[in-house]
DNA sequence: AAGCAAACCTAACGTTTGTTAGGTAGCATA
DNA sequence: TATGCTACCTAACAAACGTTAGGTTTGCTT
């Protein structure tokens, strides 16, 4: 039952818990050594450098967001189904994964050049799945917006922020969020 | 008609832009002093330490915030007027400013105990005022909305993220997207 | 038993960092 | 002209940093 952890991924777990707390360029390879339960230099047997970690770390979660999404979305028939699952999804995984989550969010401007278009490219994948499905419900549901892509914008900065302050012992649980903000996105506050 | 500007304030501006560039950690002094036209050993003349300079930076602009938003609303009558220019306030504020507000909103971390608290303190005003407003729209105008915290959370979020993509030279003026988010927020995109 | 590679340790490197001490230039006041 | 204060400069400090080189242990393979 017991699942085996391999060093390299204790690493970048605690990565991202040190690289949340601290930023990455606050957070020293020798505290996250210690918090991997090694010595500083033994970092470099698994990583070539601190920046490999965080790029790994990012482009690690965003293909994993991309993936999962797109398996919850595949039997999804309407537009209003797919959006339903968008908002619990996103904000599922941010609030189960916060650390990495929150490093993919906000870290981009710590990566180099390189790094940095690569994941770029695939946020720009995920937002664009988002944007398609508002864009499905325009045409198909008739949907009030004029701009997919600055609702899809809301969307995501929406839910995304609720990590930053869910409580898992708290009153509400990820299910009745996703339901409000889902309410929230589509009827709106005024009552009908 | 031109503006007395001190040096101190000049450091506190190139702090923000270079803050939000490299994170506050990943800043050094020697750096800002070069962009504010001053040599490093300098900056200690206007402020006792790095991170002085952070906390003036976030306690300013929460103040400033929060004044003026009180401001804007000290004479609109109904909740809806209220929502409509705070909805346009906090877009406008964060595009306006998007190195203070983009700092004020990531670099609570990287604050001293004492200084967090004093700046959360303020953040808790500002974010009870918008859910103040909620609550009565609620009340008088049947809003639908279970818990106004999670909602006024939802929109600070989605308004605060329009200054990560916001280009001054694009297509879409600061009114028009505050238009578009209020219109998001009172009726959601499901036709009515 | 020998060989070998993966996983890790130790100790040091050169650099960068926040910060400080002590000095100088300019200007206003007396 | 002397005094003193504000705004700055220069040079150095100790600490912390990412990174590297070289050695040791462990466990598998032959």
């Amino acid at each position: 039952m017991s699942v085996t952890i391999s060093r390299r991924e204790i690493i970048l777990q605690e990565a991202a818990h040190l690289f949340r707390e601290k930023s990455y360029p606050g957070a020293n390879l020798r505290e996250l050594a210690r918090r991997a339960g090694i010595q500083g230099g033994s970092i470099y047997h698994h990583f070539a450098s601190k920046q490999e970690i965080l790029f790994q770390l990012m482009d690690n979660t965003m293909s994993d967001m991309i993936e999962r999404l797109t398996e919850r979305l595949s039997d999804a028939d309407s537009p209003l189904e797919k959006l339903r699952r968008t908002v619990f999804f996103h904000i599922e995984y941010h609030v189960t994964g916060p650390d990495q989550t929150y490093i993919t969010d906000e870290e981009l401007r710590n990566l180099e050049t390189e790094n940095y278009l690569m994941v770029v490219a695939k946020r720009d994948r995920y937002q664009k799945i988002i944007e398609n499905i508002l864009s499905e419900g325009q045409v198909e549901q008739g949907w009030q917006l004029d701009e997919p892509k600055l609702y899809s914008r809301a969307l995501i900065k929406m839910c995304a922020g609720v990590s930053t302050w869910f409580k898992p012992q708290g009153d509400l649980t990820i299910a009745q969020i996703a339901e409000a903000y889902t309410k929230l996105f589509c009827n709106g506050l005024l009552p009908r």
